[in-house]
DNA sequence: CACTTATTTAGAATCATTATAAACTGGCTA
DNA sequence: TAGCCAGTTTATAATGATTCTAAATAAGTG
C-alpha cells in the first residue's frame, strides 16, 4: 500500500494502527492542523475498529520525529500540530482560536542578523496573531 | 511607592502581594523570560511572607492583559512569559531549551503579504529555533 | 514455525493550570 | 473613624492534557 514503504523506510513498522492514522492524516487534499483530541475524533469517524489514546500520542510523535508532521509553536492548553511540514508561517484567530496557513510567500524574507555562537538556525517561523 | 500608581492606573488594586511580586518582576536591569514556577522560585527567594501560588498564577494573568507581561509563543509544558512587553521576538535553544531574545532590529522589516477579511494584525512574533 | 523486538493497550500517574468558596483587605462614604 | 462592599488572597480540590507502566499482541527474521 501507499503508506507501508514510507514507513518502512524510516524504520517504523507498518502496523494496522499508524497505516490507519496515515490514511486520515496524509490522504486528503489539503494539509490541515490538529490537536491530538480532534485527530482522535477523526480517526473515529473513519475506521470501525478503536486506537487507543495512548497510540494515537505514540504514532503523533513518532511521525513528528520523523519529520512527517509539525508541531505549531503556540500558547494553547492542546498541542497543534500541522501536517503541512514544508516551511511556512501562521495566522492565529485570536477570537476563533483558528490557525491558517501563511505561505513563506506571503511572508518576504526573514534576515535574521543576530548569531549565536555555535548553533545553527534550525527554523523560523512567524506566527501573526489577529483581533477584530 | 514606585509600584503603586502603576497598578493603580490600570485598575489593579496595589496590593502587598502584588507590589511585591512588581519588584521581583521589574525591578530589575535586565528584562527575563520565566515561567510560573521560576517566578515563584524567585519570590520565595526574596520576601519573607508568603504568597500563594493561586495568587501568583492570578497575579501574572492579571499583568499580562493589563500589558505588563507577554506570553511567549512556544511548545512546552510550561507557559512562558517575558517581562520584555516591546515588539521583539526569540530565539529557542533546544538542546538547552532557553530562550534568548531577538531585538526587532535583528531581523528585518516582515512584510505579511496576505490579508484576512474583516481581521487586523495583533502582532508579528518570530521564534527561531536553534540547533548545535 | 519459533523467537526476538517493536508496538499497542487500558489504566494509572503526573503535573500545570483553573475553579471554588471562605477569609481577608483596600478604599470609599458617612 | 467605623462600616461596608467589591476586589483579592488563599488552601485545596478539580480538571485535563500528556506521559508512564507493564502486560498482551503483532511484525520481522531465520
Amino acid at each position: 500500500m501507499k503508506y507501508i514503504d514510507k514507513l518502512r523506510n524510516s524504520g517504523l513498522r507498518p502496523t494496522k494502527q499508524r497505516l490507519q492514522i496515515c490514511e486520515v492524516l496524509f490522504n486528503t487534499e489539503k494539509t490541515f492542523h490538529f490537536t491530538i483530541n480532534q485527530l482522535e475524533q477523526k480517526i473515529k469517524d473513519s475506521i470501525d475498529n478503536k486506537i487507543s489514546l495512548a497510540t494515537v500520542y505514540n504514532t503523533v510523535h513518532a511521525f513528528e520525529k520523523k519529520g512527517y508532521l509539525k508541531q505549531i509553536p503556540i500558547n494553547s492548553n492542546q498541542t497543534y500540530f500541522d501536517t503541512n511540514v514544508t516551511d511556512h508561517h501562521h495566522f492565529y484567530d485570536l477570537k476563533d482560536q483558528k490557525l491558517i496557513d501563511l505561505e513563506n510567500s506571503d511572508v518576504g524574507p526573514i534576515n535574521i542578523k543576530k548569531k549565536i555562537n555555535g548553533k545553527r538556525i534550525k527554523s523560523v517561523e512567524v506566527l501573526v496573531k489577529l483581533e477584530d
